[in-house]
DNA sequence: TCTGGGGTCCTAGGACCC
DNA sequence: TCTGGGGTCCTAGGACCC
């Protein structure tokens, strides 16, 4: 029978997700260090990993730690083909499923006992299917608590299962590195070790108040709670996204308003496109710029109503690029990203036909543009307000 | 070795309303 | 004329995660 306590949650979470895909695909990738990703490092295999190559670090430092990787370029489409398969695996073995990336997930296996056994069992079927089924490795932990499920996985990775029972979990714990903790980053990590605190103990022992004069209310607290294992969220089903964006690194070099602007459109459309082929809609567009030093910003702009299309998202991201052209004259931009907040449902505003709905309209007809000519071709239209071959509505300013 | 693209959550001040 | 407390929304920034 159920017991409330037990370690039931699994934290289960594929490894070296993209680069597996790539090995999986390739036997000649096989047991060889690989790298997805040219100009920074998206993922890559352990064998990489054992030579000191970590994700985000640039293409050149990776090649130069690793001259014999295979280095290939990210096929995201086999990724969330993967994905999804694994997902089903997830929700065929419980429908507790909370989604956290393309590549992890949350499952509560708290009822299951009677019918399916207890989680250590669960979790070693669950790794044989993916295995068996979509040939990838995966890690599980199991704990009593999200936040020690994943702290068990990742400290069994790669291709392991770790279940920490309830009766040993400070023992466990206390004396990982502070940095194993979900929510510890540089900058938290930085701040502890300047008073000496290298491990989850010694953060244990420091006391709420401590913490909340080192770090600030909301991070001291929910540090403290987290060293003492106290994590009482539930595991939730069908989370939605609540912001959808689209960003694009630049070079160094200058760029002109008008360049900034063919970005931006292409941006827009392609955030666009997204949420109409989601059946959502936004209210508030976020505009995130990077500086030539790697600093950043963000303007943001709320809307009356929530809207999928390209024409009114548009028009507010290019207010927002305008009335931050000057400073971005002056201190030279190398990122420029767009993303909609404030996500709804759509089905509040069924769609309006096209004859009464100019903005329905014209999305169609530049998705139309897109999928005969390129998005090329469709950001110079939009940008010129031109014709590429078909009608095309001005966009609204 | 100059650093991609996609997200989440938290904080804090000001506007505005009751 | 001066003085409250509480709540929500918007905007901007920051830390963190994969």
């Amino acid at each position: 029978m159920f017991v409330s306590g037990d370690a039931t949650i699994l934290h289960a979470d594929l490894d070296a997700f993209y680069a597996s895909v790539e090995q999986r695909d390739d036997p000649r990738l096989r047991g060889r260090p690989v790298i997805v990703g040219g100009g920074v490092v998206l993922a890559c295999s352990y064998e990489a990993k054992a030579r000191g190559v970590r994700s985000a670090m640039g293409g050149r430092q990776a090649r130069r730690l690793c001259p014999d990787a295979v280095v290939v370029p990210p096929r995201m489409a086999a990724y969330t083909a993967a994905s999804r398969a694994v997902f089903e695996i997830f929700r065929g073995t419980t429908p507790l499923v909370e989604g956290l990336s393309i590549d992890e997930a949350f499952l509560d296996v708290g009822g299951l006992r009677r019918l399916a056994g207890p989680p250590l069992d669960i979790a070693v079927r669950l790794r044989r299917e993916v295995g068996e089924r979509v040939g990838l490795p995966i890690t599980v932990g199991v704990a009593r608590t999200k936040f020690l499920a994943k702290v068990a996985s990742g400290v069994a990775k790669p291709d392991g299962l770790l279940v920490v029972a309830p009766d040993r979990e400070l023992e466990f714990l206390h004396p990982l590195p502070v940095e194993r903790l979900w929510g510890v980053g540089p900058v938290t990590a930085a701040k502890l070790r300047e008073r000496r605190i290298r491990t989850v103990g010694q953060v244990a022992r420091l006391g709420e108040a401590t913490l909340v004069s080192l770090l600030g209310a909301g991070a001291g607290r929910h540090l403290h709670a987290l060293a003492h294992n106290r994590d009482p969220r539930p595991v939730q089903v069908g989370r939605r996204r609540s912001s959808m964006g689209a960003q694009h690194a630049l070079g160094r070099e200058p760029h002109s308003p008008a360049d900034l602007d063919a970005v931006l459109a292409g941006l827009v459309d392609r955030v666009t496109r997204r949420m109409r082929a989601a059946g959502r809609t936004g209210r508030t567009v976020m505009l995130r710029l990077r500086f030539a030093d790697y600093t950043r910003a963000t303007r943001s702009h709320t809307l009356v109503k929530p809207t999928a299309q390209t024409g009114p998202l548009l028009a507010a991201a290019r207010a927002l690029l305008r009335a931050a052209l000057p400073e971005v004259e002056a201190r030279g931009i190398t990122l420029i990203g767009v993303s909609v907040g404030n996500l709804d449902d759509r089905h509040e505003q069924p769609p309006l036909p096209f004859d009464r709905d100019p903005g329905a309209e014209l999305d169609a007809a530049v998705d139309a543009v897109r999928d005969r000519f390129g998005s090329s071709a469709l950001t110079r239209a939009v940008l010129l307000g031109r014709d590429p071959g078909l009608e095309m509505p001005r966009l609204p300013d």
